[in-house]
RNA sequence: GGAGAAGUGGCAGAGUGGUCGAUUGCGGCAGUCUUGAAAACUGUUGAGGGUCAUACCUCCGGGGGUUCGAAUCCCUCCUUCUCCGCCA
């Protein structure tokens, strides 16, 4: 949620940016929201004017019954009742401003970075950089999906079995390789410096609201109804709200945390080959990797944590590139988002793996993420998560890429934690 | 799940209807003293709204109510603790 005070005096500047997000109603929410602010606040001086009197008048009262002059507190008493009555009345309009206001913001977008590249579809993201040959396969190559069969590595109809579609069931070595590469990864990350968070995969309301996945995305989770509980769609939703209403000290920044967890995503999705077998599943895991920075070093931080991850891909030895979002690619919290993908041979396609973004306050602001600086001031601080990784698509191109006559190579880096070089 | 008790500022802990946004201690910060540090002493130390700045307003687990007035009384929800039951 954008902070109301900084649309107030930044207004042009948001109205560009939110144009780079492709944001249609932007001007008409923008001036909705500061006209009604302007009522919020003189319906508010209305209501503190009033309120302090009856406070004044209150204290008389004390003091009068006090001294025993009782008739002449009964003839205050007596003026309470019409500031009551306003009073009541001015307090159910400033919260129904305030609703209003609220329901307004969070309908607006993060603002972009200035670094964002204006654009529409996925197509006009930039690619920054790219890394590693594609691989050429032998003759007979086949995608993951056939790759899992053929080995007895994942069992998707088991899976609709057990529980439905996107639910696979991992087993033997492929179950193994899943806790290869989450050990993995956490050692990666742990070594980085990132504290491991091992956090609950159910939240409540106000941890899904304050990281945005309440009220607009509510469909996409899933609902534990008679608990009003929502499993979680990615870890940085829990780990995120630990910072929730919290004020940190300067010195405590930067804050980093990592944590695995199941992911779970109710997102139906499209048919064919683009949710086949790994590339788009209900359940999954993932590593995440959270970060709570100092506003000033918050974009450093953001290549820092990219560059990380690249260096896992980089240690896989899976061909990646990195793209720099466009605006209209760009997630609705996000100010500016790195993906980094891996390039799949056998489906001859990039597959996005991890998504590496900074929400500047965007986040905080909801959470009430603040800090106390050197001038003794508390403001927002920023926050930043990445995946680093998801499992079932790195899963996917490791198959597909390492795939050979022989069998499914580990890379080297893995083989410690499979305990095996080969899968065949 | 049943019975009882409790939730106050970073922490501990007073406060049971009136000047309490809250005594006090610890911790934190600043200063005095010291070559420096410790100790001691002095001062300072919650958040939000509002204002040029003051005033002023809100917040004592959350929500609602009683009252001229609520941290204090009532209702409700949540959480924690103790005992009982069940259980990985």
């Amino acid at each position: 949620m954008l902070q109301l005070n900084y649309i107030r005096d930044n207004k042009e500047e948001v109205l560009k940016r939110l144009a780079i997000k492709n944001f249609k109603d932007a001007e008409t929410i923008i001036n909705k929201v500061i006209e009604l602010d302007n009522d919020r606040r003189t319906t508010q001086k209305d209501c503190d004017a009033i309120k302090a009197e009856a406070n004044t008048i209150a204290k008389q009262i004390g003091e009068l019954m006090k001294a025993g002059k009782k008739e002449e507190a009964e003839i205050q008493k007596a003026k309470t009742a019409d500031l009551k009555l306003r009073e009541k009345n001015l307090d159910e309009a400033l919260k129904s401003i305030e609703e209003d206001i609220k329901n307004l913001l969070v309908q607006v977008p993060n603002t972009p970075s200035i670094k964002v590249p204006a654009g529409k579809t996925p197509d006009d993201n930039e690619v920054i950089s790219e890394h590693g040959a594609k691989v050429t396969l032998a003759q007979g190559a086949v995608p993951h999906w056939d790759l899992t069969t053929k080995y007895n590595l994942i069992d998707f109809e088991l899976g609709v079995k057990l529980t439905g579609a996107g639910f696979p069931v991992y087993k033997g070595k492929g179950a193994k390789l899943q806790r290869a590469l989450i050990n993995y990864f956490l050692d990666k990350a742990t070594t980085a410096g990132y504290i491991e968070i091992q956090p609950p995969i159910m939240v409540n309301e106000d941890s899904a609201y304050a990281t945005g996945q309440l009220p607009d995305k509510e469909g996409q989770m899933y609902h534990v109804q008679i608990d009003n509980l929502y499993l979680i769609p990615t870890a940085e939703v829990p780990i995120t709200n630990i910072y929730r209403d919290v004020i940190l000290k300067e010195s405590d920044l930067p804050i980093k945390n990592c944590g695995y967890t199941p992911c779970f995503r109710r997102e139906a999705g499209s048919y064919g080959k683009d949710v086949r077998g790994l590339n788009r599943l209900h359940q999954f895991d993932k590593i995440e990797i959270v970060q709570i920075a100092h506003p000033d070093k918050s974009y450093e931080t953001l290549e820092v944590m990219r560059d990380f991850v690249a260096g896992i891909l980089q240690e896989l030895e899976l061909p990646y590139r990195v793209l720099k979002l466009c605006g209209g690619d760009m997630s609705f919290a996000s100010a500016l988002t790195y993906d980094l993908e891996v390039w799949s041979a056998a489906q001859q396609r990039w597959l996005e793996v991890s998504s590496v973004s900074n929400f500047e306050t965007f986040q905080t602001n909801r959470l009430k993420c603040r800090f106390k600086g050197a001038d003794g001031k508390t403001q927002l601080a920023h926050s930043l998560n990445g995946s680093a990784l998801a499992l079932p698509r790195i899963v996917a191109s490791l198959l597909e890429n390492n795939q050979t006559p022989e069998g499914i190579k580990i890379p080297k880096v893995l083989i410690p934690y499979t305990g095996f070089e080969i899968i065949n």
